[in-house]
DNA sequence: CGCGACGTTGATTTGCCTCAACGATTGTGG
DNA sequence: CCACAATCGTTGAGGCAAATCAACGTCGCG
C-alpha cells in the first residue's frame, strides 16, 4: 500500500510524529476502481472518506428532472466523499465514480473520529482542509451567480488546465451548469 | 459584554472547561454597527472573524461589470468574515455591512490562532464549523446549477423563513442570482 | 413636504436550452 | 482484426427563462 502521496499531503499543513503517522496509516484501506466503476451510490449511506492515489473521480447528483450536475472532480492527492452523508449520517445525495481506473485510500467514520480525537494535530489538518474547501465552494458560488458561462469556462481552464484536457466536454459542461451543446458553441467562439 | 449566545453556540458542538471558556472570551472585543455601516470593505485586508450577537449582516461582492452578488446573510449566532482574506492573508473580495443596526463580537487572527493551538477542543469546534459551512456551500452550488430560479426562491423561503420577511427583495434577488424585477414576477406567479 | 430608494409591471432582447441531424471517435463482440 | 453499435462533439433551428430598460406608484426618511 502506497502512503507517499497521503503523507505528503498531510505534511503540507502539519508536522506529525512517527506515532501519529503510524496510526494515521493504520486506519486506511486500499481500493482499486476500474473505469466507470461506482465508488459511492446516491441514496446509499456514506461510510468512507477517500483520498485519491491515482486516477480521476467525479461526484455528481441527479435531480428530479433527471438533470445531472457535477459537484466535483478529484484527481491525484484530492480528498473526496459526500461530506453531507459522511458527517451527518445521512444517505448520500451524490454518486461518485471513477472516470479512469483509479486507486483510492479510504478511512471509515470510526477511523476518522478516533484519529481527530486522539491526535489534535489531525483535527487541525482537517480544520484547514475544510476551511479551504469552504473557501473554494464559496468562490464557485460567486462565480456561478455573477459570471456568464463563457467566463466560467475560461476560469475552469485556468484553474484545472490538466483536468480540462483529460475530461470529456460533457462532464465539464455539467460542472459549469451548461449544456454540452452550448459549451461546444462557446469553444468555437473563444478563439 | 454579552457572551451568552457565543458560549451557547460553542456548546452545541463541544464541551469546554472553565479555563477554556475564560480564554475564549478574552480574545473577543465588541463592535457596534449602525444600519448600513460597513464592517469590512472589499479590497482591504481582513483581520477579524465575527460572531453576530444582534442584528443582520450581509456579505456581497461586486464584479467588473458592477453586478452585485450576495454571498451570505448572517443573523444572530452566525459566524461571518471573508474567510479567503482572513485565512490566506489576502485582501478581501467581499464587503460586509450591517443591514440593521448590529452588535458583533470579533477576534483577530492572532486570537484565533492562539485559541486553536492552545486548546484542541476549539480546533475541533472550528473543524466542525467549516465542515458544515462546506456542506452548505456545496449544496448551494448544486441548487444554483440544477434548479430554476423559482425553485431556488422557494428553498430560500423554507430555509430562512424569518430572514425572508425582514430583507429587502433586492437583496434576496442578489443572493439567488436573479434580477429584482424577475423576483417580483416570480412572487406574483407563485400563489 | 419632497426626494430617493424600493417594488411592480410591461416591452424587448439575450443567453442558454432543447431537439434533431450528422460526422468522428471509441468501444465491443463476432 | 474488422464491423457495427454506442457515445461524443459539432452545428443549426426554434423556444424559453431570465435580463435589461423604462415607466410608474409607494413608502420611509430627511
Amino acid at each position: 500500500m502506497n502512503f507517499e502521496l497521503l503523507l505528503q499531503n498531510v505534511a503540507q499543513h502539519i508536522s506529525t510524529s512517527k506515532e501519529e503517522k503510524e496510526f494515521f496509516k493504520s486506519i486506511f484501506t486500499i481500493r482499486n476502481l476500474k473505469k466507470k466503476e461506482v465508488l459511492l451510490q446516491m441514496g446509499q449511506p456514506c461510510n468512507y472518506f477517500y483520498f485519491v492515489n491515482k486516477g480521476i473521480l467525479r461526484a455528481y447528483s441527479i435531480n428530479e428532472m433527471g438533470k445531472e450536475t457535477t459537484v466535483m472532480f478529484a484527481s491525484q492527492s484530492w480528498w473526496i466523499t459526500d461530506m453531507y452523508g459522511f458527517a451527518k449520517n445521512k444517505n448520500t445525495t451524490v454518486t461518485i465514480e471513477a472516470i479512469h481506473s483509479a486507486e483510492v485510500l479510504q478511512m471509515n467514520k470510526k477511523g476518522f473520529e478516533d484519529l481527530v480525537n486522539q491526535f489534535p494535530v489531525f483535527e487541525k489538518f482537517y480544520r484547514i482542509l475544510f476551511q479551504n474547501a469552504y473557501i473554494r465552494e464559496q468562490q464557485r458560488v460567486i462565480q456561478t451567480l455573477s459570471q456568464p458561462a463563457a467566463d466560467r469556462y475560461r476560469s475552469f481552464l485556468k484553474q484545472y488546465p490538466t483536468l480540462a484536457q483529460t475530461l470529456p466536454q460533457k462532464q465539464i459542461a455539467s460542472y459549469l451548469g451548461i449544456s454540452p451543446e452550448f459549451l461546444s458553441t462557446l469553444k468555437s467562439g473563444i478563439k
